[in-house]
DNA sequence: TGTACATCAGTGAACGCGCGTTCACTGATGTAC
DNA sequence: TGTACATCAGTGAACGCGCGTTCACTGATGTAC
């Protein structure tokens, strides 16, 4: 451990850290300033040290989730490679894992009202992180059959769709909202259904 | 306009009126009974003739809405009969329309941390609704080719996720994650395209 | 129809609470000589 | 190596605010006779 004095060492991480903590366990609106303050040891007038304010605070933890999410979605891209369809479905995946390794991060990124335009910042590696889908979409998009293929950006915008859906409704513990199904699953056979109906899967082959 | 006298007449649905304005514009918990209060022209300490406390009056709005969207979907359903195909896509876009047209109940309803078991006439009312949906699904999967059958709870899963992404994403005023396709189209392309990959629309059929 | 009275929907003052934010301060740490 | 000093990360007290909730109350409304 960190020799614990006067000075912190490394209180702006420890507070991005509490926060996403708080914001896990009671949502964006129950996080408070302060008990992210307390959270590490700290008084709340300390944070003003690091942060301007407590919008600030949930930005920059959102930020920090945009980067894993966006070198996850990159990493699962590149894995998928060469083929336009496993590179797809990886990125499928990747989304889903982000959101159930992470709440936090998701929750600060996806559901705690920040604006993506917040800074140019925070604008640039969230379009990153979306991107790779986008690109992902698109690449797919060519191997579609001309009179059936939606445009590249329907088509990300139906798999993030059904992903969020997913997330939102089945992943966490939103109570009544239970299924039968681990949301891994509903993803995985969700996304392979719409694929077939794409015709970029053969109608009796299994994703 | 109502004689405004000593009494209010009608102070209970004003409140929950009141509710579902400020539910729709700030979010479930930028929401407060004070302010509900004030809405409605009246001292908070009103609120309790009527109510047992704030999670009562969110839980109220979030019943009345299940009610409309039992209604809205049972309607749906039955105008798409007999074709089990035409009832189900009547009943997602009925979905779709319900979150257009009521987002304050959509969001007391999903989003406002309201435990669909806090009562058993929410419960009820909540079971009725979701249900309509399921049975469309379980209607609907008797047509599918067995060797393609996915349970129909996980069929009307991967629809409701779905819509609710569309809503959430795509619906609702969210900076960052406009879409240049309006909400409706990309649901009725979303759940066409899922329809077709189960072999439910013959593949040059538009729906 | 008129009167006495019960009911009960609202008031208004008060409460304790935790919030975000500010401010002057203190004392540990790092640097210059 | 030792000392003087600047820096700056934290404290702790204070603020004004709006919140949800309680309470004794008041006076309009409805009812019984």
């Amino acid at each position: 451990m960190p020799k614990r004095g006067y000075h912190h060492g490394n209180l702006r991480q420890a507070l991005v850290d509490a926060a996403l903590r708080l914001i896990e366990e009671k949502g964006p609106t129950g996080f408070t300033l302060s008990e992210a303050a307390k959270s590490a040891d700290v008084t709340p007038a300390a944070v003003y040290r690091h942060f301007e304010g407590r919008e600030d605070l949930i930005a920059e933890a959102a930020y920090q989730g945009y980067v894993i999410f966006g070198d996850l979605m990159e990493h699962a891209y590149s894995k998928g490679q060469p083929s336009a369809l496993a590179a797809f479905e990886t990125v499928g995946r990747a989304y889903l894992a982000f959101a159930r390794k992470f709440p936090g991060h998701y929750v600060a990124m996806f559901e705690s009202g920040i604006s993506i335009q917040r800074t140019p910042e925070l604008n640039d590696v969230a379009t990153r992180g979306l991107g790779v889908l986008e690109t992902a979409a698109e690449e797919l998009s060519q191997h579609i059959p001309p009179e059936k293929r939606p445009p590249p950006q329907m088509f990300s915008a139906h798999v993030w769709a059904m992903s969020h859906g997913v997330v939102e409704l089945f992943a966490r513990g939103s109570p009544g909202t239970k299924s039968p199904f681990p949301p891994e699953d509903l993803l995985e056979t969700g996304i392979g259904i719409y694929l077939r109906g794409l015709g970029l899967i053969p109608a009796d082959e299994e994703s």
